[in-house]
Parts: C-alpha cells; structure tokens; sequence
DNA sequence: TAGTCTAGAGAACGAACGTTCTCCACGGAA
DNA sequence: TTCCGTGGAGAACGTTCGTTCTCTAGACTA
C-alpha cells in the first residue's frame, strides 16, 4: 500500500514523522550543519515541495527534531526507571531509581549509534547563533533537573533539589565523556557516574564496587 | 615598529600568534563553521596569502588553535591552584588542591566571554566528520583526568584515578551546564559542582576500609 | 637605475548550501 | 473527454564558503 491515505487535510501525519525521523537519524549522526536538505528529502523520501511545505525553513525542523527528541529522551529514561524498580511490586527506595538513571545511560552507551547529547551538540553547533535552539536545549536540562528532583523529593535527601543539580552534573559529564572517549570505554564511563552518584546519595553500601 | 622583524624565514611568529588570537575568539564566541577565512582574514590583519601560507587549509588552523587552547587552558588551571595551594608555604592538603580546581571554574564561568567549553563545542560541530577535531579533544579530556589523578595521588584516597575520572565527570557537567544555563546561573552551577565533589572527596576517602 | 623578489589587496573560481520555481504526470469532477 | 488542482522530480537562483590567482607596489641587489 502506497503512504498516501487519509490524510485529513495539509501534511499528513505520515509525511511528518517521516521527515522528523530521517532529520534525527542524520543530524544526530554526522551534525546538523553537515546535512543539507537536499540528501534530508532523499532519506526521508519526499519532495522538496513537501518538505518545505512541512517546515517552512531548516531551523524550523531543527527545533522540531530536538523537541521530539527531547520528549522521546526522557520518556524513554522514565519508561526504564519505572521499569527497573517496579519489579517487586513494592514501592522502590528513592536512592535505587536515582542510581536505575545510571544504569540507563550504561545502555544508551553501548547503542552503536550513540554520539553523545543531541542537545549538547546542537548547542555547540548552533547554540551562538540560533535563540531557537539554546531554547530547547535550556529547557530540555531543566526538564532533566527536574525529573532527577522528582525522583529525589522522596528520599530523606535534606536537599533533594541541590541533590539533582549535582546528579545532573553527572549526567551530563557522562554523556560526553562517553561520547568523546569512545566505544571502549564508554561502558566504565556509566559505572563510574553511577558509583559517584551512590557516594552523592548516601547510599555507598549498594554501591556495585567493580 | 612594523611587524617584519627579523624573522629567521618563512612565517614570523607574530603572524601566526595574530591569526590564532583572532581564530580563537572567533571560532569559540561563534563557532568555527560559522566564521568563515575572510573574516578572520580581517581580524588577523594579514593577507590571505599569508593566512594560507601559515594553515595550509582551515582545519589546520582549527587543529593549531585547540591544540594551543588546551595548552593554555591547563597550564591556566595548573597556576591558579598552585597559587591557591601555595599560600601558607606547608604542602596544601590533596583535597584542597582538587576543590581549588572548581574554585578556577567559578572564575572562568563568570568571565564575560565564557561560551563552555571550546573542545566540547567542537566536537559537537565536528567530531564526527573531522577525526583531527575528534583526537584533540579525547587529548584534551584525557590530560586533564591525568592532571586531576596527579592531584589525588598524594591524597589518602584507595584509588586516585577514580576519584580523578569522578571529578572530571562533574567538570565536564559543570562546564556544559554553566554554558548552557547562561549567565545568573553559572557561579550556582560552580558551587553545586564544588559541594559534590566535596562529597566524593571527602565520602570514600573516610571510609575504613576498601 | 634596472631587475627581481616578496607580499598585500582583493578578484575569481568551483562547490555547496538553503530556498524557490518550472515542468509535467496523474486523479477526480463535470 | 476536458478541465483543474495537487504533488513529485529536479532545475535554477542567489548566496556563501574555502581556496587559488592576478595584479601591483615596494624593497633589496648589482
């Protein structure tokens, strides 16, 4: 069956994720600058009438791409946390969903596509430049924050906000410095913020200890 | 005086000190694809002939200019914590030495040219088409874990090198997040920064035994 | 002074980019 | 069948970029 069928009216749905998914696979694999939209409309299998009728300019999909990107991201971390301590039924230790945000990022490293935060790299890209995407990058760590101090309001943390920004800090300095160190390494990179975050939490004697 | 002193041959230090002062405010306040050879040409006050006789092609004038960045950069933090460290002329404690390290971010996130870091931006821009641009800076990361190992050695700590690739995780954080925050947020991001790493300094460190 | 070399200023070139326009094939309505 | 609107394929346009080439002014040598 052909992609075109009851589109309600404008861009079908389709057309859009179509294109969204072929921006993601390529700006996040080689940078944003690096893609034209001519090889964009090849992948994504579209006109360039309908591509520009979608997003009327590039930036427009750029910020499209991250803000996807950014709702996929955390939905998927929470998506795991949720899943890694909901085992037992019972109600998890607040310490183990913190530490479960480590174990997520273990997996995310060893994907075979993985070339660091999106976000951070747009930023470096594009961040001087474009309002747009400082915005999205802005809002998609303060998101983060925020889910990490969600995450810790239930402990016997005296400070669970403070907690977070300092998880935070983790999280991102682990992300580029798998991204940056490479493939071997990356998989020691997730251990050790996940053993510094234990010491952070409080809770050293659950602590792996490789 | 003008500027052809008594160069022994070929290119004249000044020359190529003035085009990378200019790359390097340039490249780093905009990013490097977005500055293109002519303006810095025009910022350098040379010719382009004398711009390509120095960098035979840009990315070996971006090489030069991280390369000389990050020979900067860490002997820039090795001074200021020497100047910390030295005040009372008795040897300073390992750890205070290794918190005068986020005590140096603090200043430099507060610097009004302050844009993150030049090697991480990088990276996001080209890392993945340029593998010159990728090995200066897992070169960079990896001299400064080694310098924050060099600054755990003396300390009590069961295992410097991860203590020191913890601490450079929450560098790596906390530079990334007081670029991306802006400005109010930058000397809160050194502290959050400084507190943990406080805490990892301090947590394993008085552990009885491992 | 005549000749030669260097270097500056910037024009020029080829490629690539983002964006728009042209042409044509096709499908539904009368 | 004829008309009309939609959309695909890709040519075209204007700009920008990295890099090279041309022209010329000046300095040094014999």
């Amino acid at each position: 069956m052909t992609a075109h069928g009851n589109a309600p009216e404008g861009v079908p749905d389709d057309v859009r994720t179509r294109i969204l998914d072929a921006a993601e696979r390529l700006f996040y694999e080689r940078g944003i600058q690096a893609v034209g939209m001519d090889e964009l409309r090849t992948a994504a299998g579209v006109s360039l009438k309908r591509l520009y009728g979608t997003f009327p300019a590039k930036h427009d999909l750029v910020e499209a791409y991250l803000r996807r990107r950014d709702a996929r991201w955390r939905a998927d971390l929470a998506a795991y946390v949720d899943a890694a301590t909901e085992a037992g039924g019972a109600v998890a230790a607040p310490a183990d969903r913190l530490l479960a945000v480590f174990d997520w990022l273990g997996s995310w490293f060893a994907a075979q596509d993985f070339r660091g935060c999106a976000f951070i790299n747009a930023y470096g890209e594009l961040g001087a430049t474009s309002e747009g995407v400082a915005r999205v990058t802005r809002d998609h760590k303060q998101a983060l924050r925020a889910y990490l101090a969600d995450l810790a309001r239930p402990s016997n943390h005296p400070d669970p906000a403070a907690l977070a920004s300092q998880l935070a800090l983790l999280v991102d300095g682990a992300i580029t410095a798998a991204a940056i160190s490479g493939e071997p390494a990356s998989a020691h990179t997730a251990r050790t913020a996940r053993t510094a975050a234990a010491a952070l939490i409080g809770a050293i004697a659950t602590t792996p200890n490789i």
